[in-house]
DNA sequence: GATGAATGAGGATTCATTCAT
DNA sequence: TATGAATGAATCCTCATTCAT
């Protein structure tokens, strides 16, 4: 049997005879075993370089084994990819809610980077997976959606804050440097020990977000009168 | 015959005798020629992907051509990111310099990213094989080189205007997620198609450091009267 | 996983769990498979001239499975010699033995080179291994090893027969000859085909050196008045 | 143009017009210097071991050259192999001659063995040539031709001398092991350092022989009276 | 289901040989 | 002729995948 739909998380489903439930309990925890390993090795050395052979030895278990699940090493990052980005769009990828569109700058910066950093320092393969060329197309192709909608979001919560007047043009150019900027320090937050040096690279970066983003909002921020960050 | 030191801009050297200089000539053109199409191949499938077969195809030569001029894969890539970086520090490395210093923050900005960024558009391998884990050790080290180099270089111009109270640590803060965020914009500027497109791109990140940075520089701002970019 | 340790006659060993010892019994008998392929090939075509895959082809799997069990060539004939060398050591290479010093001159070259002739017929792929340059460096030292402490031995016993006055500089040189014209002789044995032409060789190659040593162990020659042979 | 049969000494050919002649001789000091270095390097790699490339780099001339003299690497070893057969035959293969056939057992044994360990000590290459699995059929041949002679000669001379009752199979037997034994000595002297040590293996050989063929040539040499060696 | 041995196509690398200069 | 770069088939070796147990 093998997957490449994400169904939920593990056993989560209801009802089913007893037989079977089990089995499926026992083969969910094998796939999460191996998504784990190969999540692990992806990170240590990149897709390419990862061998099945690898991810098997690294979840303890035969190459066989790993086969019964995944017919082949793409359908295996497909699905920890996908099962990855579907959490962080069930969990943290709402970005453009009544509630953060309300909120002022610094506690909308707030609200939507923090589940983002965390997640991501919880899940670094999925910044290893979602690194360009190395990855076979459909990742990326999940990926590049995952992005698109983000993006949107961003698109919306910029544009129902800015200035009427802000150009469509323009507010793509913000909302594509504003995530491209924040790809940017992520990689440095996720790369940083965790501690107090990430905790101030946290801090930067929300800092480069709210002065690049406070003058185009400015209204907004005068209305609420928020304080900046630090 | 296998080179590893980068000598010039090829055949700039005169003298020896007029058949080795043929000789060489040719052997220059090969190497480029093979560095050309590895580059190509390389930014096409990332560094492990990449076959040396396959090299030699896009070059248009046999195997066994590839491997008189390079010992082996590795060789190639290391060749291939020295020269890049060699050339991104001859040309464009040198950001601390007194001109820069005096610069007002606008046309520091301009005088540091201009270049970096051409240079990028122009040589994409370059951001292709900075990346990360899929690369054999020597080139990464390299560019950690590069990296430390450049980031400290930031570090002083910064340390240079801002106020003289700022904490070396705070300072060492803002010097990284500096070159973080400008890493994150300049792949998002490599990405967009050549034309205004990317201008705006270019605009817009430049944009986003003036607004991190020129509170900071408050002072020598002052000073110097600048007009913000756009 | 790959063997360089002789580890006695296949499976003698008893314990173990009943799958693994399965196991390990298939492991040695494809490791016994393919020492005999490659002893075969070694023999036919030289240690240099003879391709893994040849030894795949002859032992009848994929080249795959041969690197299953070692890891690169050279450890292929690093295991092969050493087991016929291990096995020539413990067999046969007890020359200098109580009971052979004692043995008339007639008898004690029976005990010696009887077991070392039938050996090297049974196992030309030892003679062909020990062939000088074109064999790994390894090898030639386990092969020296045997070769010294054979020699050391006939010089021992030669010296435990020979008048006490012989120079030792001379009983290494008897010593030395000796050995030399035997492997001289061995090569036309094991050469010639089974049957009475290979035995008229032995005997002849007997006389040879019942001949060469019969005056230097006279004394003892006379006290056992032993008969020539033939 | 390209060489596979010997002619001669170099250059001791007749007339012919003077250019061609120039062009001959250097052909021939060419063709010597390539036999040279393929010499050296067989004697230090074994023949499989050793690459075309290897042989023109150690005579100091471009691949291309070798090819303009020998059409492929076996040819070059056939070539070699020939010329030493040739000079061997030439200078020291007459073994059964009526000179020797008067000899005394002792001198007979001078004789024979002085040219022929000479020869060899001078020219190891032919003992790495004549060394079994490794080198190309045609080798072989030639060398099992002058190997067939040589034993054929030696037969002769003892049959000329042995008791005429000695039946033919015995004869053939003695004789070849007589040379099988010579052999094994004379690789024993080869790889001694020429001097003391060397000359001391030389006596110890020819008393091995001696030994053994005295009793069969036993009328022989008492008609001549000879002293055995030392 | 689980195991790990087996497979074989494919990638890195070498080297006998050819060819443009 | 001499040169040495170029060629490509053949080697060594790996690894995604299959299969017998």
């Amino acid at each position: 049997m093998f997957v490449n739909v994400y169904r939920g998380r593990l056993g989560t489903d209801m009802t089913e005879d007893p037989k079977p439930r089990r089995r499926q309990a026992r083969g969910e925890r094998r796939i999460a075993q191996l998504l784990q390993a190969a999540a692990d090795v992806f990170c240590a050395n990149g897709y390419t370089a990862t061998s099945t052979n690898a991810i098997a030895r690294e979840a303890k278990v035969s190459p066989g084994t790993l086969y019964q699940y995944f017919p082949n090493k793409e359908a295996i990052a497909i699905e920890l990819g996908g099962r990855l980005i579907h959490e962080m769009r069930e969990r943290h990828g709402q970005v453009f809610t009544p509630e953060n569109v309300a909120l002022p700058l610094p506690e909308l910066i707030d609200a939507i980077l923090d589940p983002m950093i965390e997640f991501n320092c919880l899940n670094p393969a999925f910044l290893a997976l979602m690194h360009g060329s190395e990855v076979p197309g459909r990742i990326a192709e999940e990926h590049d959606e995952l992005h698109a909608s983000l993006l949107s979001q961003v698109r919306e919560l910029i544009g129902a804050r800015a200035a009427p007047a802000l150009p469509a043009e323009e507010l793509d150019r913000v909302a594509d440097m504003a995530f491209a900027v924040f790809k940017g320090g992520l990689a440095l937050i996720v790369a940083a020990p965790e501690g107090p040096v990430r905790d101030g690279a946290v801090a930067e970066l929300k800092k480069v977000l709210y002065r690049y983003l406070e003058p185009l909002l400015a209204e907004e921020g005068a209305r609420v009168t928020t304080t900046p960050p630090r």
